[in-house]
DNA sequence: AGGCCTTGTGTAATCGATTACACTCCCGAA
DNA sequence: TTCGGGAGTGTAATCGATTACACAAGGCCT
């Protein structure tokens, strides 16, 4: 491929003066810059970002490394950071940690040597050595979506505390007591707080917390069916199965059909997360929404505030409460999607 | 950021053997060895992807160019791609297009400079200039799931043909004969081939083709929507509507819940892709299923060997139909999955 | 003992860009 | 005419790694 040299040769000049064409230096006569550009389409020229980036040591990249590229959630994640980044001038490289903290260190060790301008992370589990090493080396770093307690690293993420007690009281109405929760892995910081929010927005509704309707599973498809199975087989099974995500929402799903149930008839459904398709459900599914754009295009903007060393405050956002009909009728036109109770 | 000279130093050593050290030479002293990997571990020296990269002109990396990051069809081929070309040593740099030619080339430009190893492309259009120049440059080049017709580059692709025929004679034998087929756009070959099959599988089973049952959307869903609201208001309107892919099979699937048509009662549905979700919907969706992980695996295989300058072919895989209700019911249980009449 | 090979390590060139500094014109003011 | 200064361009150091080549030390042969 064509170098620097190539074209400074071929235009008669030297590696400094097509240098300043390419950064469109002022102090380039027109003639000299017209002359080294057509040299450049002529050879096709392309700068080679691996040398300046040295020279630079700025490579114009971020790294995103997010929890399973199979995941819609995350998928949305990544198209809105995406599109954000390239706004302000930067490429994404997406690492794809599939929930395993040995995968998500793979990632963050292969972005650092390549030496991403900053690195956005959807930590998978506990503070491993490399994201410690990270954060030492003082490559900047925003958590998105999830957050690591004990580490100084800003975070933007949701808080669905207020939709899960919307969604609570929005059952109660609906005359459902017995409610479960599929939970997340309690490693994860997403996993504890839904935990926890649910728990209290049922205490606080005045229902009893029962153990056996809480338990985690690990945010994939597999989990979300064996939990709704177990579940089920319960003397007294729960009215309603909430689950942490969608794709445990689709498991719960699969084992619900199975076994020849309806849903909201048998038993109602709802899920953390919205995604496109869950209209498309028979009956279109209640879920709990999350600010997707937002917090991608937020977590951007907070990582190239901290490469360009400005400040940077933690964000969170709230999530929302979408009301469909897989938890039951209630007395409006169903179709309308509305926001929960207020 | 630590460098090579700071280990050296620390070492008490020259940089070529913390090289040596770093690149597993054999001709270094164990005792030595001990000392720098010491040294490293302290200082938590990470190699500099970049200086390597310009040095060796390898940057183990590759890029892979998905016609859009929403379309679950193109999440799983990633996925697979990722796996695939992890095993083999590389890391993957996705560039989403958003079937759009100005981004698609926005990204062969940044992974060209960032200088890849080589470039796996699901082409969104037709040949634009970078594409050509990446070819002229020599860049190991592989199409994936589409093609361009003139250029000299291997594709890996699936040829649906066959499933085609098998989902219009399943059709045929339900009893259905007008049958629409939404397209995707002519300029992809996946476009033209699909539709080319459509017809000539229409005029095998002895079905009339009707120009305004075959119209092409943009493989989006919005575009599936307003099409289907065309097809529904024809005079005669089709009895079964056929998606050129799982997101316009979405719109589709809207604009139907929108006039409170029932499916298959009121109209058939049928898609190109298999998508997880397409099981849970109600009916569940017949479709044609592609064979993801192969066409990941194949593509990269066929890059490395490209890479490694060892001669490759193209390759097509068959798709095949996946039976389920969303088309009418067959004399069989209705439950159990099946691939098409045989 | 002298010559030769092997083994382990160091020296320095190199990859392709950026950029501080130096240099050469050329113009205008004194 | 001379001098100062700005505009345009070139020279060369630099970024952090790899690697060909050189070299020193030690072992073994004759």
């Amino acid at each position: 491929m064509a170098s620097i040299k190539d074209v400074a040769q071929r235009a008669g000049v030297s590696v400094a003066t097509v240098s300043r064409v390419l950064n469109a230096s002022p102090s380039v006569t027109e003639r000299t810059r017209a002359r080294v550009q057509a040299v450049m389409d002529e050879l096709g020229y392309r700068p080679n970002a691996v040398a300046r980036s040295l020279r630079t040591d700025a490579t114009n990249t971020i790294g995103l490394i997010i929890g399973d590229i199979l995941n819609p959630f995350f998928t949305e994640l990544a198209r809105a950071v995406d599109d954000e980044a390239r706004a302000a001038g930067y490429s994404v490289l997406i690492g794809n940690a599939d929930e395993r903290p040995e995968q998500q260190d793979h990632y963050v060790g292969t972005l650092l040597e390549q030496r991403v301008d900053g690195l956005l992370l959807c930590p998978t589990a506990e503070i491993t050595p490399l994201v410690e090493d990270a954060v030492r080396g003082s490559r900047p770093l925003v958590f998105l979506d999830r957050t690591l307690a004990g580490l100084d690293v800003p975070s933007v993420r949701a808080d669905g505390s207020a939709a899960i007690r919307d969604l609570v009281r929005h059952l109660r109405a609906l005359g459902h007591r017995r409610i479960a929760f599929i939970s997340g892995p309690a490693l994860l910081s997403t996993g504890r707080e839904r935990t926890a929010a649910f728990v209290s927005a049922l205490t606080e509704c005045g229902l009893p917390v029962r153990p056996e309707y809480v338990e985690a599973g690990d945010f994939q498809a597999a989990s979300g069916r064996s939990i709704t199975a177990r579940l089920l087989d319960l003397p007294e099974p729960p009215e309603v199965i909430f689950t942490g995500d969608n794709l445990m929402a689709l498991g719960a799903l699969d084992e619900i059909r199975a076994r020849g149930l309806r849903v909201p008839a048998d038993v109602a459904l709802a899920s953390y997360d919205d995604v496109p398709w869950f209209t498309h459900l028979d009956p279109p599914m209640t879920a709990i929404s999350q600010p997707v754009q937002e917090l991608g295009r937020l977590a951007v903007r907070a990582l190239v505030d901290r490469i360009g060393d400005r400040p940077v405050r933690s964000v969170v956002l709230p999530a929302r409460l979408v009301v469909r009909r897989s938890c039951g009728e209630t007395g409006e036109t169903g179709e309308s999607e509305r926001s929960g109770p207020e």
